[in-house]
DNA sequence: TTGAAAGCGGTACCAA
DNA sequence: TTGGTACCGCTTTCAA
């Protein structure tokens, strides 16, 4: 009786799902499952006949391994995470695409999350931790001391567009000799009165923009706003800063802190009878597609390379490099369009 | 001695990765591992007392569950994978939103994966099939016998701008319906030329598309052209487009299977002396943020809302939903702007 | 070359 | 309320 209702027990829970395991594949073949489990590898320590009666019995039983098995056996995920703030935009398709491509090729899944500065964040990237070998994290998403955490948990991070964080590898893009380049570009053109857009808060990309925005403005001689005008980053904020701008009476040029931004003023300040660039100069900062359409002056960020560059750094971690954190530097370069205003000598594109 | 080298093997093992195991918990708080995971897990059978000295324990020994062992007991991974052909372009990004967003809600991580086309697509889908409890299949990633295979190990499947497979929910745009009010507008410009631009076996959009497209014209009584002028998805395969219709004589309108293509195209035209809308009109297909700046006239559809809904099917199968497979049509409409002529009556945005 | 068995880190049933 | 223990599915010694 007793041993009937066991049986009963065994087969029900067993039906739950009926996955095929490599004990199965062992009695099918005769075999142990330390065999089978050689055959899968590949290991060659399996005699030719026995592995054809292994891979008869997978073929037959239509087996797959269980990643979660293995997984847990071995030690590690086979997958990479990568964190973002948020995943609108065209700007972040591009890392991730990087990011991935690179992670695939070295047979790691990944993961990805978007925290969309939810109060849970902090809890995300620690579960999300405890489901990878690696984690990327990008930008403003979670408080240094839950990256510091990860870190201590032996899981390798690799920071993207943010201050570096002990222990972390780290990719950015260079802001400051860029943002001296923009300045300088828009001097030359004859503009005087410039003022920076966006909220240095909100991210290190952007703090470091407008430092080198208002340094350059300074060592070119010219006045220098005592504050940015802060701003978010979707073309509503520029819409809204435009507004703002109307009421309070146009610079020379805004310098935005990055493309929505200065696509959503610039279509604003169109749409109130304000020309671009002949009664404001107007940059963006990424370049993304819609800015080559609009016309726009912006500065352009590898972000593919990024996205790539981070998924090797954390690769070579979890390999087992031990060397000191790495922090790269990537180079970025202004790009000349229309809304800068008139440009005789400079090529268009 | 014997026992000496066993101690030395498990020492050096454990070592490997020091994680701290609910045993250890369990020992630290002279508790069992029964009650650590039921403390874990919230359950009410463990007394106030005891909870707080597994609470101490786990705070001291700095323990988190092991997301792989839990899976593995569970039989279930908490994560769900989505698959697309290709992630660049502005496209993509918006499903994977819409997905990630709902999939986070639920808590569930997601795992992403481009196939590129790469041969190894099929592998690398069936491998992913095993790090999930649900997969979403975006359009032409995998051949549809590999879908099927998922579907049987048992993974719930639900295919996004894709036909439709045995045994897996579907979430579609429409496609015909708007091609025939994209004529129709077209028509009422009194255009009359209508070639189609774009690759019906790449994607059943497209596919869709042209056929609604060359209907349409019939209805119109409108000539309609035998084949399709067939191009890939990129700006470039608009600009190389460009090149043979200039050679071939212009049309009065292009309609274009996506966004990137008539930018690509409107571009190359314009750079050729050749003037949108006076000279050819153009239409596109996505309504991308580029084509809002460059004035195309295109059709709009719900990418984000398609990934959501996606996500949303997919737990609906993973919670048990054993009710017939759905397929869920999304309504797309006509986004009127400068680049399918000019239009006296009709509101622009 | 092969097999037996001890893990990997949890969960949950059964008995106490 | 608790503890003992048998799994979950695979990998990898160790011994034969």
């Amino acid at each position: 009786m007793t041993e009937h209702d066991g049986d009963a027990v065994k087969r029900r829970r067993a039906s739950a799902r009926a996955s095929v395991t490599i004990r199965d594949v062992a009695r099918h073949a005769g075999v142990s499952v330390a065999t089978v489990s050689r055959a899968l590898r590949g290991s060659d320590l399996v005699h030719p006949a026995t592995r054809e009666r292994v891979d008869a019995a997978i073929e037959e039983l239509r087996f797959t391994p269980s990643q979660l098995g293995r997984s847990l056996a071995e030690r590690r995920h086979a997958a990479n995470g990568i964190v973002f703030p948020d995943l609108s935009g065209p700007f972040y398709a591009e890392v991730v695409l990087g990011y991935e491509e690179v992670a695939a090729t070295l047979g790691r899944s990944v993961l990805i999350l978007s925290t969309h500065n939810r109060d849970s964040a902090d809890d995300m990237v620690l579960d999300l931790a405890g489901r990878v070998d690696g984690l990327a994290v990008f930008g403003r998403t979670v408080h240094d001391d839950v990256v510091a955490e990860v870190v201590q948990r032996g899981v390798p991070v690799v920071l993207m567009a943010r201050t570096e964080v002990a222990g972390a590898d780290s990719v950015r893009t260079e802001n400051v000799l860029t943002a001296h380049a923009v300045v300088e570009h828009l001097a030359a053109h004859g503009h005087r009165r410039m003022v920076f857009l966006g909220d240095p808060v909100d991210s290190t990309d952007v703090s470091e923009r407008w430092t080198g925005f208002r340094d350059a403005l300074q060592q070119a001689g010219l006045e220098a706003p005592e504050q940015p005008i802060t701003a978010g980053f979707k073309e509503d904020d520029g819409v809204r800063a435009a507004a703002d701008l109307l009421a309070g009476g146009l610079p020379d040029v805004v310098v935005c802190a990055n493309d929505e931004l200065a696509l959503g003023l610039v279509e604003a300040l169109a749409g109130a009878g304000v020309r671009v660039p002949d009664d404001v100069a107007v940059t963006g900062w990424d370049d993304v597609m819609a800015a080559r359409y609009a016309g726009l002056t912006t500065v352009r960020q590898p972000m593919r390379d990024m996205g790539a560059r981070a998924a090797r750094m954390l690769d070579a971690r979890i390999s087992g490099d031990g060397s000191e954190p790495r922090h790269d530097v990537l180079t970025t370069q202004l790009v000349v369009r229309r809304t800068c205003g008139p440009h005789p000598k400079e090529a268009h594109r």
